[in-house]
RNA sequence: GCUGCUGUAGCUCAGUCGGUAGAGCGCGUCCUUGGUAAGGACGAGGUCAUGAGUCCGAAUCUCAUCAGCAGCUCCA
């Protein structure tokens, strides 16, 4: 007897086998015809941490005979079937890519955020000439519309039918990856059956709408040393305009792209000829740098750190004491070797020069902490491949700082980082962030530091987070820095890619005895060793401006626009007064501009919203006389005429309290 | 670094079958002197990424190099 117990608390009984979408028949035939899959909770099955086992089913899953189970129908309205679909989308376009290229091998083929892949060992390459080809074949896939069917059978059983289909792929994922597994499940469509845990849409005609989007390498299993795929990227919905409306969506993205926004707003460049990845701040991107150091200058002050600069080059001896050269050798620029045989580093990071720093001189607990801060340039090779505007790049600035201090102090330091951390991004109006916490696996030993500091460490950080109710937390295991755990703030750009921006480290590394040996006096006159914070509320100043710029679409907070004011006239007779208006407007520290041409006002006010500028002044006849300017604003459109004063006072007000544009 | 794609004016792009280049925006000059999202005329501007090759002839076809884009791998 099995009892099954739906959302709505009812219950249901059955004596003979039932399968998901019996279950939905019985409640009505529109439900049946609805449901793709259900999610089926065991209460009497618990998973490691203790909670019900939870299985997504497809709808054709029998249930268990015995015992009793929860049961929510999926339907094309739960947030889960898209996903659902698009995995099966996923099989649809391997089984098309099977029929048009018999030779190729299948690897993956999992669901994205967006879409899908599937990953494909074939000897010819893939271009995107080829999807016309492909789609086409999956509509003939759609609309013969057949069924996918479950199959289920023993591992070993599995691994002889793959090897028959010549499959290599899935054989060594079967004797590797899930050698743990018994029995394993595979899904027939057709002709085409491929091993997968599912769960799959009823049939293929659920699939409304899909379009291959492009194709790219990937390595198996995610490792560079193995053999490289193809990975085709497609996306699908259940309907058409849903799929429109994506396209439509993606395009838009595309427009808030830094790279474009850059060039067209001259806030930065990239040009082959000074180098890859060597970052041009044009003068009106210097202005929003400056601003933000500005902006970031202050608070370190306010919060007790110290300036200090240092050379961006040094020998490379500090970094073999450090422990970054050679292993990281590829990914800095070679040394260059003087005459003498010294060698010199372009520097990679601020570190070592910073913990020269502490130790120019004893120091006692009383110097703790001590909070050295460098807006520090750096340089690191990165591969060709990775490059991107200004978020990835081979040379950059970080707002750099490192905190010395005891044990004791680190919970407190911890904490307030992070809290300059949450100022900026809030500041920034970034409400979507995810936070990262690194912490160690106990299990390997590329770790330095007392494991017992460590579990202090790690239960200091988890609990400031928590106390602090950081939105999007997420604890990471075996992710931690081989020196210490961290904490990573991490956004994503117009096109949904995630960038690591804000970052806090502990390190145990380089204070050790076998790096720098850092030392203080406590206060029992014996010498202690300190650890150290790393920590940067940016990241770099070019990451994290080239995030801002897509973040704001280049229309920027009046504290940030590097145009400010534009006054414009209604015709050169009125320059003289527009100068006198400029004039004042300098004078208060505004960032302002005149547009004298002989144009038209509508075509100057044309040209102020193409070019971002947030406030405008019109001024003519009417305004010379009475000392006044005629006030339009990016954001709210005309605001009337104004004296000169009272609007110098409006935008000062807007700078002081950083008021976002949206 | 790897796989695929792309490279034409400052920008966005067109350029058919191989016959030595075109638009819009921007820029310059002039006309217009105006009231809140594009006034008009004229003009300048290109070794078609670079280098080889095929051809009577290459922006166009082939190869190589460089750079950019997407993804993978990496990211102290």
């Amino acid at each position: 007897m099995l009892k099954v117990i739906l959302p709505d608390g009812s219950e249901k009984s059955y004596s003979n086998p039932v399968k998901v979408i019996d279950v939905a028949a019985e409640i009505g035939a529109g439900l049946a015809k609805a449901t793709l899959a259900g999610v089926v909770t065991f209460p009497e099955q618990l998973d490691q941490s203790g909670h019900p086992v939870t299985k997504t089913l497809s709808a054709d899953t029998l249930l268990p005979a015995e015992g009793t189970v929860k049961l929510r129908l999926l339907t094309k309205k739960d947030s889960e079937a898209l996903d659902i679909l698009r995995h099966s989308a996923a099989h649809i376009m391997a089984r098309a890519v099977m029929r048009l290229f018999p030779n190729v091998q299948l690897a993956f083929g999992p669901t994205t955020e967006t879409g899908f892949y599937y990953d494909f060992l074939c000897d010819k390459p893939f271009s995107e000439e080829d999807f016309a080809a492909i789609e086409e074949e999956m509509k003939k896939i759609v609309k013969a519309d057949e069924a996918f069917e479950r199959i289920e059978m023993p591992r070993a059983e599995a691994i002889g039918l793959l090897a028959d289909m010549g499959q290599t792929l899935k054989v060594d994922h079967l004797e590797s990856g899930l050698s743990d597994q018994e029995t394993v499940s595979f899904y027939r469509q057709g002709e085409f059956i491929d091993l997968c845990r599912g769960p799959h849409i009823p049939s293929a005609k659920w699939v409304g709408a899909f379009k291959l989007l492009s194709v790219a390498g990937a390595y198996w299993k995610g490792d560079a040393s193995n053999v490289q795929l193809q990975r085709l990227y497609g996306t699908a919905f259940f309907d058409k305009k849903e799929l429109e409306s994506y396209l439509v969506q993606l395009e838009e993205a595309k427009k808030r792209d830094h790279r474009v926004l850059g060039k067209r707003h001259e806030l930065f460049m990239v040009d082959p000829k000074i180098g890859g990845g060597l970052v041009v701040w044009l003068p009106k991107g210097a202005i929003i740098r400056r601003e933000l150091e500005n902006f970031i200058y202050k608070e370190l002050i306010r919060h007790g750190y110290q300036p200090m600069y240092s050379p961006v080059i040094c020998r490379v001896e500090l970094f073999e004491t450090s422990g970054h050269y050679p292993y990281y050798a590829d990914s800095q620029f070679p040394p260059m070797v003087l005459k003498d045989g010294d060698r010199y580093l372009l520097r990679p990071m601020n570190c070592p020069l910073h913990v020269m720093t502490y130790n120019m001189k004893p120091r006692s607990y009383r110097d703790l902490p001590l909070r050295l801060a460098e807006f520090g340039n750096v340089h690191r090779f990165e591969q060709s491949g990775e490059l991107n505007g200004m978020t990835r790049v081979r040379g950059f600035t970080q707002d750099d700082a490192h905190i010395f201090c005891t044990e004791d102090q680190v919970e407190d330091e911890f904490r307030g980082c992070i809290e300059m951390t949450q100022l900026v991004l809030k500041t920034m109006g970034f409400a979507d962030y995810e936070v990262r916490l690194s912490f160690r696996d106990w299990v390997s030993n590329k770790y330095v530091g007392d494991p017992e500091n460590w579990k202090k460490a790690q239960n200091a950080l988890e609990k400031v987070c928590r106390d602090m109710n950081l939105p999007k937390l997420d604890i990471v295991e075996g992710e931690a820095a081989f020196y210490g755990p961290k904490a990573d703030f991490i956004v994503r750009d117009c096109l949904g890619r995630k960038w690591q921006l804000g970052t806090v480290q502990l390190d145990y590394n380089l204070p050790s005895p076998s790096r720098f040996d850092l030392k203080y006096i406590g206060a029992d006159n014996q010498p202690h060793q300190p650890v150290m914070i790393h920590r940067a509320p940016f990241g770099s100043f070019e990451r994290f401006t080239g995030i801002l710029i897509e973040h704001f679409a280049a229309a920027f907070p009046l504290w940030l626009s590097p145009e400010q004011v534009r006054v414009l006239t209604v015709s050169e007779k009125f320059n003289e007064y527009a100068k006198q208006v400029e004039k004042a407007l300098f004078d208060a520290d505004l960032r302002v501009t005149t547009d004298l041409r002989p144009e038209k006002i509508g075509a100057k006010i044309f040209s102020s919203r193409g070019d971002l500028v947030p406030y405008v002044c019109v001024v003519g006849g009417k305004e010379a006389e009475s000392g006044t300017v005629s006030v339009r604003s990016r954001k709210d459109g005309e605001l009337g005429a104004m004296p000169v004063a009272e609007f110098i006072r409006k935008l000062k007000d807007e700078i002081a309290a950083k008021t976002l544009p949206f």
